[in-house]
DNA sequence: CACGACCCCTGGATGC
DNA sequence: TGCATCCAGGGGTCGT
């Protein structure tokens, strides 16, 4: 099987893709040889989850049916990848340098340290809407519909703005509100609508955080006004009029 | 080239 | 109670 035998050496990230890389020394044998050298890239998609289990430790029913891959640790652990709905993936490069290029070409900055400027060349002057090109991962890598919709509202930003009509001052802003709402997000172990869970299987915390997304119809917790609801970017949006310009 | 529309997939919510 | 239908969304692919 793929990576038997390997040395798990990093982990790496990039927006929302994983990587796993592996090599150097071959466990089975631990005498220094060359062991299988790989590079793992994981995606998540919506659903997809990694767990780690115990040597006897049977995965959760409902998972079950959905398990993808499983690998056995030296230490008799297994790491599963699990994912209900498919829309995450897996898919092997011959090495890190290969999947930087490949995998990972054509992403963006990574969100947590996207700055003003790289998001205003990369959105570039186009009449596309705001939220859109936050959720184009060649833009920025690493914002998806909840985090795209809070840091809009957290900028005062209308997610059907073109970028065009953008000025430094407002990228700035959208860039700051991007960096802030994910770290937020993660310090609080991530949103839980309803699949998402930690490493652990316990549920995140951020969505008792959310400001917009799920509001719709719902008064702003800024101004008291009904939050609006539309599609942009093909993905429900919700936003405040009065808020965000 | 840029960007929007559509589709993949499953489970939970909703409607009858 | 149970069945049919709708909806959620990351991102690949196709069409405009």
């Amino acid at each position: 099987m793929l990576l038997e035998g390997a040395v798990v050496c990093d982990v790496a990230r990039r927006g929302k893709r994983l990587a796993i890389v592996t090599g150097a020394t071959d466990a089975r044998t631990g005498d220094g040889h060359p062991g299988p050298s790989w590079c793992l890239d994981a995606h998540l998609g919506m659903t997809g989850q990694f767990l780690f289990l115990g040597p006897r430790q049977r995965l959760p029913a409902g998972l079950a049916p959905h398990c993808h891959a499983t690998w056995t640790l030296s230490d008799g652990r297994r790491l599963v990848f699990c994912d209900p709905r498919r829309f995450g993936g897996l898919r092997a490069f011959p090495s890190l340098a290969a999947l930087q290029h490949g995998a990972w070409g054509p992403l963006g900055p990574d969100a947590l340290e996207v700055t003003g400027t790289e998001l205003a060349s990369r959105a570039g002057p186009s009449r596309r809407a705001v939220k859109a090109a936050l959720l184009d991962q060649s833009v920025v890598a690493g914002v998806g519909n909840i985090y795209a919709d809070e840091a809009c509202f957290d900028a005062g930003v209308l997610p059907t703005r073109p970028c065009a009509s953008m000025d430094e001052g407002a990228w700035e802003r959208l860039s700051a509100a991007v960096r802030a709402v994910l770290a937020a997000a993660i310090d609080a172990g991530g949103s839980t609508v309803r699949d998402f869970a930690r490493p652990d299987g316990t549920a995140g915390g951020y969505q008792a955080g959310h400001r917009v997304y799920g509001r719709g119809g719902r008064a702003c917790l800024a101004c008291g006004k009904e939050l609006q609801t539309g599609v942009v970017g093909q993905r429900t949006t919700v936003w405040c009029r009065t808020c965000q310009r």
